[in-house]
DNA sequence: GCCGTCCGTTTCAGTATCCGGAACATTGAT
DNA sequence: ATCAATGTTCCGGATACTGAAACGGACGGC
């Protein structure tokens, strides 16, 4: 038999059993109310095991059951709360995020890395439609260049490698030395810009967020319509706007 | 030896794996940056047991772990929000609580009931410490007695047995024929008011929210110092304010 | 520079407990 | 009244979870 090191079987490293009760929690994410029925069979695992964990879940408060409908509760809200105060400087960016958005009345981001992906941690506009928590890849968004300018080139080869550049839309950077390219240009001007490379017909800046002794929190970032997002505009007047709400919350987190 | 019928030792339906999976995110929560060695202590598992879990948990991406330290990933934000926009009406009263924040110039929130508890869904107010998530007792604050005075006597008798009527602060209600009146009052006059009952200084205001088809979603809330809010404040303006912006929510969902 | 301590990692055998097929109960629809 | 579909319970069997103990490495004190 071949040596297998081919990491397929051997990936399976812990507790199976609690690999079972996320992948029914991810099962119970993606609809609404869900059925001991409907989740035997997306996760096909046996009716009695899906029934069982799912007793265990409700019985902890963190799975709700209603009339045979089973919703995540929201014991995970104080969780996800705990991430994302997890660093003074998190909820010092929430207020940045919020005058940013005020004062251009566009949307206004802030982003934070995690296990190689953008992750959406405040977030103003359109009061619907929360995408806090939303995963997206780095190399798509001007928010997440400039969590891969971070990086050394080695760090980035990493990256590709690992994760691959996908093209979201056509105008995604797929190529490893054009990211090369724009992450040092990125690093030059002190910001990123995103040129319609995550969704079309959208435009986006983003600056990265020190705490006071330099380490690198989060990228602050506005986006919108390319119509309104000009080259004056989008290199201008947001790189210096944005760098100054950065400078605001380093201050914040230095003195009170 | 005697019949152990005594529920002590029963309790322990289903999955124990899961069990002590959440013991541990819970130690987690509760600490910045946690080592093994602390978690150990604080579930009194032991080492090699935490160590396992933790390797699964960070595999799966819910629990970072950075130079040692052990923190609840964003994947629970994820979770958290599938929860906080489970019902139309959440969403449609986060625009209400931010509006009724910004015309009283007091905190406002939306609170909903999960397991005989009071959870903060959406929160206006100083933007540093959110509150979102927590859980309270219903009977101490005045959005959890909109939430039981939905109930019946047998509901909210059953509410004092399982849960009792703890005093948070002095003026908290802990005689159930009290309470009972107090219910029964504020199904007279469609709001409930706290004095002081859930933190000294302060007084709210909530009133019930239903969707369309007369399905309660949860409870409007205003509070703030004593000091501002007067009887008038209290008893006058705010429910009629309040009752308007749960009507708000109300034609959101009828219509568009 | 050596030793002791603490902490994370790994190993391993025993068995608790997790699993899942299958039977049973319940509900609802035709 | 019958049937189908879903939720609940039961139980034997083996997986895989457990936890004591040993290992290795890092740190700090002396």
């Amino acid at each position: 038999m071949d040596t297998d090191r081919d990491e397929t079987a051997t990936d399976e490293v812990g507790v199976s059993t609690t690999r079972k009760t996320f992948a029914l929690l991810e099962a119970l994410k993606d609809e609404e109310g869900v059925t001991i029925a409907d989740l035997t069979e997306r996760t096909d695992l046996p009716k009695s095991t899906v029934y069982r964990h799912l007793q265990t879940l409700t019985d902890l408060g963190y799975v709700i059951e209603r009339d045979g409908n089973y919703y995540v509760g929201f014991r995970f809200v104080e969780l996800g709360e705990q991430a994302r105060s997890r660093r003074v400087g998190y909820t010092a960016a929430k207020r940045a995020v919020f005058e940013l958005g005020q004062e251009t009345d566009e949307r206004a981001v802030f982003i934070v890395e995690e296990d190689d992906e953008a992750v959406y941690v405040h977030r103003y506009g359109s009061l619907t439609n929360t995408m806090i928590g939303h995963r997206r890849p780095l190399h798509s968004m001007a928010a997440g260049k400039v969590v891969l300018a971070e990086r050394d080139d080695d760090g980035v080869s990493r990256y590709i490698e690992e994760v691959g550049l996908e093209a979201i839309t056509p105008n995604t950077i797929t190529d490893p030395d054009a990211l090369f390219a724009e992450l040092e240009r990125v690093r030059d001007r002190g910001y990123a810009v995103n040129n319609q490379e995550h969704m079309e017909g959208l435009r986006g800046v983003s600056v990265p967020v020190y705490t006071p002794d330099e380490d690198f929190l989060g990228s602050l970032s506005v986006f919108g319509p390319t119509s309104r997002f000009t080259d004056d505009y989008v290199h201008d007047e947001l790189p210096t706007r944005l760098r100054d709400k950065a400078g605001e919350i380093r201050v914040t987190l230095a003195y009170g």
